[in-house]
DNA sequence: GACAGGTAGTTGCAAATGATACTAATAGGA
DNA sequence: TCCTATTAGTATCATTTGCAACTACCTGTC
């Protein structure tokens, strides 16, 4: 997989145009532009945002519940539930069947603040793609879904493999 | 520009469907893909990495030359620079004309380095984007530039209104 | 030549993130 | 029942990042 490579590759190399730094400086502008509204308004990270909003209706879950519907891992949701239950926004009961389950929802006070959150964020998104046509739109997202699986497939190539090729 | 909203936005909300979501995602998914490459064999960090890839050939520039270069701020600069030194894969000199201003180049060891991780980037950039056809890889980027334009230009007017809108 | 204002870069503090190790509880056998 | 393996979630530590304040230096003006 990891090839050769000749002079040219190292004498020509320029930050400006490796696609992964566009990438991540694509990825951080929409990232800082979604983000900004709810943190200024109510001070939410980005995991505690996720959180609220996947217990937003789907109302009762646990830690690894969220776990699975957010890409977070669950070190960050514990500690996006340990903030949130400090502001009252989240109410943590533990499940009575099997006492390591947490049962995980929003309190009235984070309903509100989410339903409050949730026309700001989609303003922005409406924002973000005003001048994408919906076809550039669906092109846009499967593109990053192919490469997506293809940074995932790399990734997992890389723990497998832990590093031996000189 | 922030508008009203009705119950059915509230009610529809969807973290999996939330478009900042995904691009952050995909952008977590990308970046991983390609740092782990280098942290892994150098123990680069990210703004290593720019650091010495915008000094790779353009030797000798100064701290804010390569703010200009790399959209990391100074602070940033001035760390990777300073672990770049302990690590003696960058000489800092101080310019003769005005003191204040660092003269930066990477040592014969960083270019070692720097020329060592090129192809594997390379290869992970190439695997990246290995199943899109070059249109496709086109098309991407300018749909990606086309959205992180509109994040930025957000990003402006939320830092100039500092937020009044109920 | 001294003072005001701007620029280059650094430092320190606080929030966010990741990896690892740990505690508590359950499940499946023997 | 007891013993081991798994699972849910938490705590600890190291790294990363951002913001704001700070030092050092330069420029222009009087």
């Amino acid at each position: 997989m990891v090839t050769a490579s000749n002079a040219k590759d190292q004498e020509e190399f320029q930050l400006g145009s490796f696609f992964p730094y566009k990438v991540r400086v694509f990825g951080t502008a929409v990232s800082t532009a979604v983000s900004s509204v709810y943190r200024e308004r109510y001070g939410l990270s980005v995991s505690e945002w996720r959180t609220m909003s996947i217990l937003g209706h789907t109302q009762a879950l646990s830690a690894s519940e969220i776990v699975e519907r957010s890409s977070m891992d669950k070190v960050n949701v514990s500690r996006a539930v340990q903030s949130l239950r400090k502001k009252e926004l989240l109410r943590r009961d533990i499940d009575g069947e099997d006492r390591r389950k947490s049962v995980l929802r929003l309190t009235e006070k984070g309903l509100a603040v989410f339903n409050d959150v949730i026309p700001l964020v989609r303003n922005v998104e409406a924002a973000l793609t005003e001048n994408l046509t919906a076809d550039e739109e669906t092109v846009l997202l499967s593109l990053m879904e192919k490469v997506q699986k293809n940074a995932e497939a790399l990734i997992g190539d890389m723990s497998a493999e832990a590093g031996n090729e000189t």
